[in-house]
DNA sequence: TATGAATGAGTCTTCATTCAT
DNA sequence: CATGAATGAAGACTCATTCAT
């Protein structure tokens, strides 16, 4: 259940002032077991709704514990920012940075990216869609400054530029496609469609290109 | 800042059962204002967030007068789903109830209509997006149960048969169509994007129609 | 139900300060009715337990009503006590005034006299064992020092002086006799034994007498 | 004040699970004293009329510490009765297990084991009479579901077996017996009798056995 | 490291009480 | 008379946080 969440490596480095680096941490890391449970009880039932007792109790361990790894609810949320989503935003973010022909191809393989990443972290749709895309997300602000500093929007000045170049269709606003783009692959996996619904993965894949391909570069 | 929220008409009839329906309420209506209030305050800063205190503050009432026109939290989010938010789902689920030529057109008025819903009540799409849409969102139960009872899932149905009309391009997924204009149209409201950024609303709309109309029907 | 209830008549005259005595109570007087409810409801689940909203619902009048009626809510305990326990109280005090020969037959006129009270009024047992009985019974203070004021104990003095004399069993306690007495009687009542046993009133009033014959003047 | 309230040893068992067993509890366990104040203060003021807060000032903690022993009000009360009354129900049912010759020696020692009870924990006779005697006795149900559990009525039985012999007075109800040797015993302790007035309790005790012995057994 | 114990602030909820109408 | 509306105080309960051990 929390095995496939170590779906991005911890940064190997100080993220959090009080992880002693040296010393090797016998057996799986309570810190990091407690992140995961962070998640995916965020994603299940919304940061608010998640006490860290829950989160806690989860690995089976005490409330003052968490406190011990984290010293406080919001250092905690930093840490996940800072280790789990922060990377994997950057990911994204860096999707488009090398230059290349074949708009089209770089869409779909962008399309790809996002979907293998919901695959290994099951949590990230419904997390990103409730905390992140919204407009009071727990996490939102956070991220957008974490982003911000690490020089985000690469994404979105490489589909402008797209865009200046002509390579969308009439009426296309590129600073929108980025956001079209995500909102198309993650929402329905955010809604639980591909759990619920008798939508397997690649049939939500070949929709959202089919849909991009023709909406973005169609004459 | 709560002007706007009246967009959309309390059902006529009693709803709540302790209302004395006849007479009219000396002043603006405090329950209608809570409920505004609510929803506003749910959308900003999500429903776990949001203390009956809030929202009573926010209209200058005590949390004492919440509970005496709705009895609990549980019962106000009841009420807020029953005479807010599902006229509006049903409103938008019956949008492609009435036959007619010419798809295309249909889903850029369909587009259309969710515009317009989001500019009567700005609050709509950030609470759709983080408590309908996503996994455990705080009202999505509450209200995919009473459009079940109302009978949904009428646009899903419509759009399957012009799938099997092979209306659509190849690879788009019917299941997946509705899904796929909520999402491109209301995430980058509910992410504030065309209040924050220089992009109007019917910039959005262009854009959203644009892909829509290529990416679903294209040959 | 609450028909039985009138058992005591109120005092004609000025208990409560604010009742206009000259004017003819159209129908049923709705004070009473809510003293009645209060006495019911009181017994059945204790005076703390009881809000004024469940007695005055209980006679289709608002809370609201029962402070016109009564100022407070002390103040409806005083009422009740006023009109309706004291004048019963003193009754059953005044029980051995008189006196006359043959001491056991009137301990059995006691006895039948508590029984009548309780017939006529159901409510009687429980809410006078647990409110009157015992040590912090909500009205026990209320009442004793009005029947203080109403010279009481005249019962207790005739028992003793019945000991004096020499009427009762060695070991048999005067003081304690009166305790005993209502203790046999009104215990069971309370428990709701007559109401879910098999056993009969008049069951019960020969059990009492016979343990009270037997036991207190048995050579 | 609480010192005579260990009056019954707790079940040796994990009556609350959450108790870790095994460790010592550095001073004088603050558990058992929130008990121990409860009962004391429900026998004074009664159940409904004893806030979590003030049980939790009378051993000078806090409420939220009443919640962290007990989970809830209602918890309280369970093990309030599984701790404390449910063990001395029991052994008072039990009383009459062992056959034995001589029903009146029976009676009068069973009169001893209440007063005895009574000695050592003086809020059982108010808490008895007014929430577990009376008809919508706080405790009662509650109580009472658990000695029908642990077989109770044994006392009723054995009585009655007696009465089926002949061995009561003409008159005499069996199924009354228990309940009115334990209403002559306790309600004059639960009045306060022997506190106030000058009645000891080896007045109490001959008195009510004189009162039994001559009223049950009398030819 | 690890945890049980402890707490203060805050949440939802109830209720007696008041008041304008 | 009668009531709907309104409120402050208080109650049960939760939770992040701290601390001694």
């Amino acid at each position: 259940m929390q095995a496939g969440e170590a779906w991005v490596q911890a940064p190997s480095e100080g993220a959090t002032p009080h992880r002693r680096p040296g010393r090797p941490c016998g057996r799986t890391d309570r810190r990091a077991l407690l992140l995961d449970a962070a998640l995916t009880l965020f994603a299940q039932h919304g940061v608010q709704n998640t006490t860290l007792r829950k989160i806690a109790d989860h690995v089976s361990l005490t409330p003052a514990m968490a406190h011990y790894y984290f010293h406080s609810r919001e250092q905690l949320l930093d840490a996940l920012v800072e280790e789990r989503l922060l990377p994997l935003a950057i990911r994204i973010n860096e999707a488009f940075d090398e230059d290349g022909r074949d708009p089209p191809a770089r869409v779909a393989a962008f399309v790809r990216l996002l979907l293998e990443a919901a695959e290994e972290c099951p949590s990230l749709p419904p997390l990103w869609v409730r905390e992140m895309l919204s407009e009071g997300g727990t996490l939102r602000e956070r991220l957008l400054k974490r982003l911000e500093e690490a020089g985000r929007e690469k994404a979105d000045r490489r589909l402008e530029s797209w865009g200046r170049e002509g390579l969308f269709s009439r009426d296309v606003e590129p600073s929108l496609v980025f956001t079209s783009i995500v909102a198309l692959t993650l929402l329905p996996l955010a809604e639980g469609w591909c759990a619920t619904a008798s939508v397997k993965r690649d049939q939500l894949e070949r929709h959202v290109s089919a849909l991009l391909s023709g909406g973005l570069f169609a004459k």
